[in-house]
RNA sequence: GGAGUCGUGGCUGAGUGGUCGAAAGCGCGUCACUGCUAAUGACGUAGGGGUGUUAAAGCCCCUCCAGGGUUCGAAUCCCUGCGACUCCGCCA
């Protein structure tokens, strides 16, 4: 959510931020229903002054005058109803409105309507040579005993997926590498809900508009997609000490993705599914632009040390602005290189938010005069347990279906090569 | 699942129909004293909106979990929801 004091005075600096983003948003009708608003509270703040000078006057009299002042009370009462009512319209119209204006894109942010847009900034990594036709991780996996999909799709139904023997040691290596690595950048591990209540659900913005893209339980909570939800709702109406920032934390959840629309996309293998695990990086910072653009840079280059220590060859691009969402002020995807598909996949999405999630969570600190500010917040992946395997099945495969295992985790999984030698 | 208690400012916690946006303490800020990273004293210190101003002061409105209701008037009474705690039951 952006503040209607910046809105009422930006209004052209945020329309072309919503054009940037390719989101639809009626501005200006916004702005008259604030005006809107803003008099009807006007004339509702007068009569409430008028009784709050009655009631007093009350208070102070005696015997019939008193009966007379009620009486005439009663009458201004009915009055005031009718503005509340019109106030409350307003208010709700409001409100609505108010939640669906996109946060504003940075200047560096490229322009363009989807990923196919995104500006690659940096490569890293060889691209590995094979001298066999290498497999994608699906057959890989399945002929180790690694992943069963069959069962998955009987028992879970699309897209789902059994981990078995080795993908198990090496989901939970990648889960230790994780927790050593961030916790020497100073982050704090934390297992967080998946299951939440909707108003964190508002404050990071993936509601109301999100709807389709997520579970809801009968009871009324919803399913994360990821850890971020349960992070950011930790805080949520609270005041924290500037001295407390920046606030780093290890997210480790579930997370439940519905993937409505995309139901063509990515139908087979580990790259789409339902239900997985992730560790998220999430940061709370004092609200300036400079902390936020240096954090954000220092949780890329976080998730980047990660994938390097891994020897995975990937690539950043900057997502352009019509692959932001509503709140991102700008993003970099991390997209390692996936040998069976000849190109680079997703496996971090890191970006900031400026105050847009905080406001919607309520979520301040006190500042070095003492005032009471809205915090910034960040996010980005650690590791998104599934997808990274299969990378790194693909680009450790050896000609016999083996996989070597990465050297840094060697130790985690306890032997060097996964698999059944052919 | 049943019974009960409770939800107040950054924090702890008083307040059961009007003089309460709210005692006291903690924390924080300023000053004084003190010569040492202390103690003491004085004063100040909730948030938001509107109006106003170069800026402010001032003035007005709202907010005591949320939403309804009763009343001329609600932190205070009633209802619903959410949450916390206690006891019982149930299950590990």
């Amino acid at each position: 959510m952006l503040d209607i004091h910046f809105i009422r005075e930006h209004a052209d600096l945020v329309k072309a931020g919503a054009a940037k983003k390719h989101i639809e948003v009626d501005i200006d009708r916004l702005l008259k229903v604030d005006e809107e608003r803003k008099l009807l509270r006007q004339d509702l703040d007068e009569k409430r002054a008028e009784q709050n000078r009655a009631s007093g006057a009350i208070m102070r009299a005696e015997g019939g005058e008193k009966e007379k002042l009620i009486e005439a009370m009663q009458h201004l009462k009915t009055g005031m109803a009718e503005t509340e009512e019109k106030y409350k319209a307003a208010m709700e119209e409001w409100q609505k409105l108010m939640l669906l204006v996109p946060n504003i894109p940075d200047m560096t942010v490229p322009e363009g309507v989807d990923d196919a847009d995104n500006q690659e900034v940096r490569v890293w990594g060889e691209k590995p040579e094979f001298s066999f036709t290498p497999k994608d991780h699906v057959a890989l996996m399945t002929a180790n005993g690694m992943v069963d999909f069959e069962r998955g799709a009987k028992v879970a139904g699309f897209r789902g997926y059994y981990l078995k023997g080795d993908a198990v040691l090496l989901a939970n290596a990648l889960s230790q590498l994780a927790l050593k690595h961030f916790m020497t950048k100073g982050f704090e591990p934390m297992i967080v809900p998946s299951l939440v209540r909707r108003e964190a659900f508002m404050g990071t913005g993936y509601l109301p508009q999100g709807e389709d893209d997520l579970y809801k339980t009968q009871d009324g909570e919803y399913l994360a997609g990821t850890g971020e939800v349960a992070t950011m709702g930790y805080y949520q109406d609270e005041v924290l000490e500037a001295s407390e920032f920046p606030k780093k934390m290890l997210a480790y959840s579930p997370c439940f993705r519905r993937e409505a629309g995309s139901h063509s996309k990515d139908t087979k293998g580990l790259i789409r599914v339902h239900e997985f695990f992730k560790w998220e990086q999430v940061v709370l910072c004092e609200a300036s632009h400079t902390a936020s653009v240096t954090l954000h840079e220092e949780l890329t280059q976080n998730a980047e040390e990660f994938l390097q220590l891994l020897n995975l060859p990937y690539h950043v691009v900057v997502n352009c602005g019509g692959d932001l969402g509503l709140g991102q002020v700008k993003k970099y995807d991390l997209e390692a290189w996936m040998p069976s598909q000849q190109t680079y996949r997703e496996t971090h999405s890191s970006s900031y938010f400026h105050d847009f999630q905080t406001r919607r969570l309520n979520l301040r600190y006190r500042d070095q005069e003492g005032k009471l500010q809205f915090a910034h917040s960040l996010n980005n992946t650690a590791v998104a347990l599934p997808r990274l395997l299969a990378v790194i099945v693909e680009n450790y495969q050896q000609e016999d279906g083996t996989i070597r295992v990465p050297e840094v985790l060697i130790p985690y999984v306890g032997k060097e090569v996964m698999g059944h030698t052919a």
